[in-house]
DNA sequence: TGAGATTATGACAGCTCAGTGACAAGAGGT
DNA sequence: ACCTCTTGTCACTGAGCTGTCATAATCTCA
């Protein structure tokens, strides 16, 4: 209830697996809130895991333990959490945590680094986008467009995410727009020959393929 | 132990009179990380010492605080300090503010030296810039501009980032006035013919080619 | 194979964004 | 006081980007 007062999203799940199903389902979640003590698994393995794999590898992650003891404490920062809170705590302090851990991983995020994906090299720092020594024009929302899908390869999105994702949560643009897009993309990408890494998953969205050799036949 | 797995140097001091002597006694120290709290005299008066003398003015601070209180961090800040870390912290948040700071402040150090990109040589003693033998005559605020385009070649700065760079970040200036500034800076770099380096990025902002050759076409 | 669903493509009108010239206010020098 | 250079703002223009739609192409399943 105070997260959310303070304008917060939250999603309770209450095993392990299903903070994992969670997860993978979807890629609006920004942080995680995870108990020491949890059921099918400890909080700590959890955390250990999400470190892991490359998918939830940035995830800022917050642990609640009810011991407040030294090696506690350095356990879970060590699992990968960035940030710990002792049970019992207040409602204030939990919201200026993730405050604060939220505007420390935004501004990691700003600092990214170039993307490559096959012979496909992005660089936010500069706007520009490579590829055998070629440079691809983009335009802005293209730009957005292919850098999404940079970040996750192999990842199918559907094109409620990517309206989500390039355009903002709160703007109101039909679904087929989304096609023309990525028609758009696909021809900017087509004189360096790498626009077959674009699939299209029917009944599904769009995928960047991995590699960039071509084994469609 | 992360800081020297992190690669760095770590060298401890129990007091303020010993921090005193190693910052004196070895010109190799690139970072302070400060305790808020010390035996002999507050942290917080060391940091405030370190900025008068001449031999530490520029020297990175860090502070460490165990209360997050707005009223210690402003403190902090005010006298001197360039970041500050409140515990409890994870060692990589540790490392990775360490590094951040560290390359900020390299950036700094770089402003005494003369800049080069492409042709194009700016000197920040004299003021003055050169290409091709020629002398480009710029007002102050087309050279902060140009500064700025040339310590972060390649980069796109919006209309924002660059207010906050050239103008300073409390002046409230329409965004539109940098397309003017550019505008002349175009102006004044073009009898030198280096004026397609600057490059619009619509909808993101300008950036300087790091390149002279010229691809447009 | 054929109906139905889904996606690709070309065209287009609207709109956003950057380029540009003009202008007034201010700073600094004479 | 006058002049000159610099600087911030504005209005206008045009190029390029974007969202939408109609239609063609393609795929799926019965």
């Amino acid at each position: 209830m105070s997260l959310e007062r303070a304008g917060h999203t939250v999603t309770g799940v209450a095993t392990v697996a299903a903070a994992r199903t969670a997860l993978s389902a979807t890629d609006t979640i920004d942080l995680a809130l995870v108990d020491w003590m949890l059921p099918g698994g400890s909080g700590l393995e959890l955390v250990r895991s999400l470190r892991k794999e490359e998918q939830t590898r940035r995830l800022p992650i917050i642990m609640l333990t009810a011991r407040a003891e030294e090696e506690d404490i350095s356990a879970g920062l060590d699992a990968g959490a960035d940030d710990y809170i002792s049970k019992p705590f207040s409602p204030k302090e939990l919201v200026s945590r993730i405050n604060a851990l939220l505007r420390r991983t935004r501004d990691q995020l700003a600092i990214s680094d170039a993307l490559q994906v096959g012979s496909l090299f992005l660089n936010p720092q500069s706007h520009r986008v490579y590829t055998n020594e070629l440079e691809v024009p983009l335009g802005h929302t293209e730009f957005k467009l292919l850098r999404c899908f940079m970040m996750h390869p192999e990842r199918v999105f559907s094109r409620d995410q990517l309206l989500d994702q390039v355009w903002g949560n709160d703007t109101y643009i039909g679904e087929r727009t989304v096609d023309v897009h990525i028609l758009r993309l696909r021809k900017s990408l087509k004189p360096a020959k790498v626009d077959k890494m674009l699939e299209t998953v029917r009944g599904a969205g769009y995928r960047l393929r991995a590699t960039t050799d071509d084994s469609s036949h």
